[in-house]
DNA sequence: AGAATTGTTTGATCGAGGTCAATTCACGTT
DNA sequence: AACGTGAATTGACCTCGATCAAACAATTCT
């Protein structure tokens, strides 16, 4: 695999990313000194559970997929990450080993920072400590978020609160497209794609379009009560 | 309720867990600085979702649950700490909200850490930001892994995860006692009662014996393959 | 455009686990 | 030791979602 240095492009992709937002200048150079890209194809594995991992990783273009195998060889999506967020970074607190698999959806270019560097930079910079501090906590949000969904909710209702998720508060009418195919929100949401198509059409029932990744929602309020 | 100041066996609980274990006297002792001490009834709530907290948690004696509330009033747990360890330290990176519900099981003794005190001394010590990233790296895991085995594992298979857990890696024989009631473990795996009943049974077939709150191993390997 | 490939939907079937009801068991109390 | 209460087990039933197979739609490739 080819390692590139940052373009000007990674840069700012990589700063306008919610983990370097209250960092100063300094401790963003700082972390961005050495960092790598690298471009990877459809189904490229970025790593392997209990391999080792020097990294952490930002998404600068494309989407990833972290996810845990079972001994019989299924998967569970653990999250998926699209562009400008951060993740791998819980190996940098377990002795550099991954504790999931990673794999590129889609042809996507990757950013490497070096966690050592990050380890020791935390150290000087309490921003830098902080910055991961929040975004060790936000990973764990999502994950509990997403056992509890599994926990509580049915298969509609879930693809209902994902909905809810991108649907701004104020409007009960609102559309928008899906950033990726079905089957990989099927993974995300813990379900089989054919379990996430007939939670659709559940859904059609109380006013959710869907057209290809085109998704409508016509009453807000039907979408809360399911 | 009566808050009181640590005693001696208090401050040696929490010195002695997980959290503090890394950590120079000078920052321990800042931590538990104003550090008090609350005693609890078998279903005491702790905090509710959504309300405001401003301490971090320690079991001292006793057990917390850990869960959320589905519409309906159906309860989820997302995990389950025992003596000696920390909890409630997501609400102090998410504008001091309780993102989840936290009640004791059985009467228990809880140490609460100023949370603002804690995070100014995050920026002072280092270690104690390291500290903090270990123990939110830990429970982003211990999330992760629930999800990962809710959607990859049946619950006999989750249930042998679960014993094999605390069986040291040498014997193929062991045995130990459940730190909890069973509709504990039953909502800790995420199952109702009945269903960790029969992935009991269903172990029975494959050498495992279970008597009141003891369980016995007689055959590991039987167990790792189930 | 047409073919080939891949993604999505639909139908039919099956099994895991939830729920409710009825016992049975374990354990603390007297 | 006997009792009583709450916990655990067992049985019957039912729902949800996984799986398999097939039809269908949408892309990509030539």
């Amino acid at each position: 695999m080819k390692t590139l240095r940052l373009n000007s492009n990674d840069k700012a992709v990589l700063l306008g990313s919610r983990f370097f937002e209250k960092l100063s200048a300094a401790a963003s150079d700082a972390i961005l000194e050495g960092a790598v890209v690298t471009n990877h194809e459809e189904h490229d594995i970025l790593f392997q559970q209990d391999e080792p991992v020097d990294s952490v990783f930002c998404v600068l273009s494309g989407l990833v997929r972290v996810y845990r195998l079972g001994k019989d060889g299924r998967e569970a999506d653990i999250a998926v990450f699209p562009k400008g967020e951060l993740f791998g970074e819980n190996a940098m607190f377990l002795g550099n080993r991954a504790t999931a698999n990673a794999q590129a959806i889609g042809s996507s270019t990757i950013a490497r920072l070096d966690s050592r560097n990050l380890r020791k930079l935390a150290e000087q910079y309490p921003d830098i400590a902080q910055a991961l501090m929040e975004l060790l906590c936000r990973h764990g949000q999502m994950a509990e978020d997403c056992l509890a969904e599994d926990r509580l909710l049915t298969a509609p209702q879930r693809v209902a609160s994902y909905i809810l998720g991108h649907c701004p508060d104020g409007s009960t009418t609102f559309s928008f497209r899906l950033p990726f195919q079905k089957n990989v929100l099927a993974g995300k949401l813990g379900l089989a794609p054919e379990a996430l198509s007939r939670a659709f059409s559940a859904l059609r029932r109380s006013g959710v379009t869907v057209k290809g990744r085109m998704i409508e929602i016509h009453d807000r309020q039907a979408l809360e009560r399911f």
